[in-house]
DNA sequence: TTGCGTGCAAAGGTTTTGCATGGCA
DNA sequence: TGCCATGCAAAACCTTTGCACGCAA
């Protein structure tokens, strides 16, 4: 059960200015925890697990499941950069691991779609479009 | 080091033999374990794991991987239906974990103006659309 | 006979959970 | 004070690997 309200504490602060520091890249729970040991100011792996998660439900951060049995990977995402406006999805290419934002029509309509005719909702925060961009397809 | 010659098993016939009977559902390899040992005729583990793997890579199967800690799901690609995109595309509900697997047009669409507008070519085997399904929405 | 396939047991690695302690509001 | 968060240890989990044996070609 998700609780109520969301304490302000050390380890979440230093973990969110963290990430901040590292946009758009990729960045796994070992890395994290390997970045504050280092800085003799461990965070217990639990927390940051836990942590991260709720990041993601808040849209804070993207999750990529890239491979089955290898560590799941986190991205920040600049809210203030990109994608302020509204609704905002993402490309994300598995080669370069370019990431790329959408804004335009066809997506509105697309999510229109799939709400009316397969009732459900898409969360856009978390949904991510995995795929090839143009410059990799070109270099094959 | 991949074999030169592919062996024809008992195991091999009958695994395939069974996926033939799900086309287009989603079956884990707990899945396939539990069904022959149901009709008393175990395949081992292990075996399953490696002759899925392989199916995958003969295009005999598709593979996807929704989760970090969820077993991947397998999906049997009937080669004799006209479709000639086999994959489809995956929502999953936060709330309850649901799957939903979308077979439609306008997917395609989607999917084609994705290409053609943003030079991106979606892999529908990653990707998957997180939101809230029907059910979850009317019980909040 | 050669080499691939099988399956048990064990390992591997990531993620989750139990529980007592500590900290925020 | 009442929750929520932390973190250690341990568990849970899917998947892979080692190895001896069996079976197809």
């Amino acid at each position: 059960m998700a609780p109520k309200t969301q304490y302000k504490t050390k380890q979440r602060e230093e973990l969110v200015k963290f990430l901040e520091t590292v946009p758009g890249q990729h960045i796994t729970v070992a890395d994290v925890c390997e970045h504050f040991r280092s800085k003799g100011n461990s965070i217990g792996t639990t927390t940051v697990y836990r942590q991260m998660e709720k990041l993601v439900d808040e849209g804070v951060l993207n999750k990529y499941i890239l491979d089955a049995q290898a560590p799941a990977c986190f991205e920040y995402i600049d809210k203030d950069k990109d994608c302020h406006e509204h609704e905002c999805f993402h490309c994300k290419c598995e080669k370069c691991g370019k990431l790329i934002h959408l804004h335009c029509e066809e997506l509105a309509e697309f999510e229109q779609h799939i709400m009316n005719h397969h009732g459900f909702s898409i969360n856009p925060l978390r949904t991510v479009f995995y795929g090839i961009c143009d410059d990799c397809k070109v270099a094959e």
